[in-house]
RNA sequence: GUGGGUAUGGUCCAGUUGGUUAGGGCGCCAGAUUGUGGCUCUGGAUAUCCUGGGUUCGAGUCCCAGUACCCACCCCA
């Protein structure tokens, strides 16, 4: 016999088994019921796209964690997020589209960088941006965490807390302090003061150059604490009269009213100084979201605004605002914790079994019969004695086995078998299948 | 890119100071039970012990190199 080649797939990728991508797409379809809820559509691009359009505005980073290669004569990457292409669909068919544009898009996207835990090469976002023309009202801001707000409070992961931030904020702040040049350095480092701790941010800003006046006024700000009133009325007492400082505080007012108006609890969000997120184009609010039980998973959904997102692909100005889950790290978190468990390994709901084959054709009738109902109806085709047609549907965890044997046949009935209780009935099949789908 | 760890049937693991035919759980196949699954019992199949080299009378075990994977940092979802 020949060599067996090794099934294996590459480190960083991931696949389920039946039972855990059945949980999967039920995350994956309250999402997308949710984002369709507040009026997205949908949007699919392609996963690979020219390398100088993906790569337009890149950076280092991106630039490094790409996949990239050539085809023929093209030079082509797989799209490390679905921001970019947004960007690129929306320039592109900007005299077609309707502004606010609004749309969802969940995909899978590609790094090419070491995975860890939680961390792959290939994954799914379930992203939602907002492209508005020229302007976009600040009332979008406070629509993304209404969004948020009802995925995670459908999921059902327990408490949550939405932390949101304004770059402006923050910007504003520094520019007073005389820091605008090195803004993102600064911005990493405070957004790690979670997971290093206020000593560690004190001395990674003293390394960067930092007299000890500005960096005490850093933690100063970022280090405040307390209901969302109190921070604004502590952000007001600061006595700040940088412009940008204001008009970020102002947005932040209003955002936080208007949530109040969308029906999120006030112990569903906080105002939260740290949070800065790494990405560079976020010009105004920035979001993250927690599981209050698990703070460890991080953010398990995050965003914010930008100013001009389109800027490489055309002239026209085209603020937006958006927000992204990583469908993949967030499920496999969660199974880590326990907090999803796979039940059945499928989702049919009732197997049909001829006890002999004579039964066949009254079977492939139930069967039919019952699909018209909407019942997810298998049936055992395969010849095997009534022991492994019991054991499949026992271990696929089907819930009910409806069997047709000589009597049945002959009384045009069928058996039907709670599979749960071990309970067994002679019923008629619209009886049984008001018992299966009652 | 930097640092640490691991590698034994399909899978998870055990394997004593180096010693003869490398064990077990789960899974798989068959039977006890050809109109009834889960539980139990019985039997069975499946391993170049990651690869290459070295030490030794003898290596799964010790040494060297390589490879793969995992974890952490960086960065991020």
């Amino acid at each position: 016999m020949a060599d067996i080649m090794q099934p294996r797939i590459l480190t960083g990728f991931v696949e389920f088994l039946p039972e855990d991508q059945i949980l999967f797409n039920q995350m994956m379809d309250t999402i997308r019921r949710v984002y369709e809820q507040f009026g997205f559509l949908p949007l699919d691009t392609p996963t690979i796209e020219l390398s100088e359009v993906l790569l337009a505005k890149a950076g280092g980073e991106t630039e490094k964690q790409i996949y990239r290669f050539r085809k023929g004569d093209h030079d082509l990457s797989l799209r490390f997020d679905l921001t970019v292409p947004l960007a690129r669909y929306t320039a592109q068919h900007e005299a077609d589209l309707v502004f606010p544009f609004k749309r969802y898009q969940l995909g899978k996207v590609f790094r090419g960088e070491r995975p860890q835990k939680g961390r792959f090469r290939e994954f799914y976002q379930c992203d939602i941006d907002i492209i508005g023309s020229e302007n976009l009202s600040l009332f979008y801001d406070a629509e993304m965490p209404s969004v948020i707000y009802h995925i995670f409070k459908e999921l059902d992961f327990g408490p949550f807390t939405i932390r949101l931030n304004n770059r402006k904020i923050l910007n504003g702040f520094f520019r007073t302090l005389g820091l605008q040049d090195q803004i993102t350095e600064v911005l990493r480092i405070i957004d790690k003061i979670d997971k290093i701790g206020e000593a560690n941010v004190r001395s990674e800003l003293t390394e960067l150059g930092l007299s000890e006046e500005a960096v005490n006024r850093v933690l100063q700000l970022i280090g405040m604490k307390g209901d969302t009133d109190s921070i604004l009325q502590g952000l007001e007492q600061l006595n700040i009269t940088d412009e940008v400082f204001l008009e970020g505080l102002g947005e932040m007012k209003q955002v936080v009213e208007n949530m109040r108006l969308l029906g999120i609890p006030d112990d569903y969000f906080r105002l939260d100084l740290t949070i800065a997120r790494g990405l560079d184009y976020y010009t105004g609010t920035v979001y993250e979201t927690i599981l209050n039980e698990y703070p460890g998973l991080g953010s398990v959904c995050s965003g914010g605004r930008y100013d001009n997102l389109t800027g490489y692909y055309t002239k026209q100005q085209m603020p937006g605002i958006g927000i992204s889950i990583g469908l993949t790290r967030l499920f496999s978190q969660l199974k880590e914790v326990g907090l999803v468990k796979a039940q059945r390994r499928t989702l049919v709901e009732a197997l049909v079994v001829p006890l002999g084959k004579e039964q066949m054709p009254q079977c492939l009738k139930a069967a039919a019969a019952l699909r018209e109902q909407g019942i997810r109806v298998d049936v055992f085709y395969q010849e095997k004695g009534m022991k492994q047609k019991m054991k499949y549907a026992s271990r696929l965890g089907i819930p009910y086995v409806l069997m047709i044997g000589e009597e049945e046949a002959a009384e045009n009935k069928v058996a039907l078998k709670n599979m749960d209780k071990g309970e067994q009935a002679v019923l008629t099949l619209e009886e049984a299948a008001a018992v299966i789908r009652p």
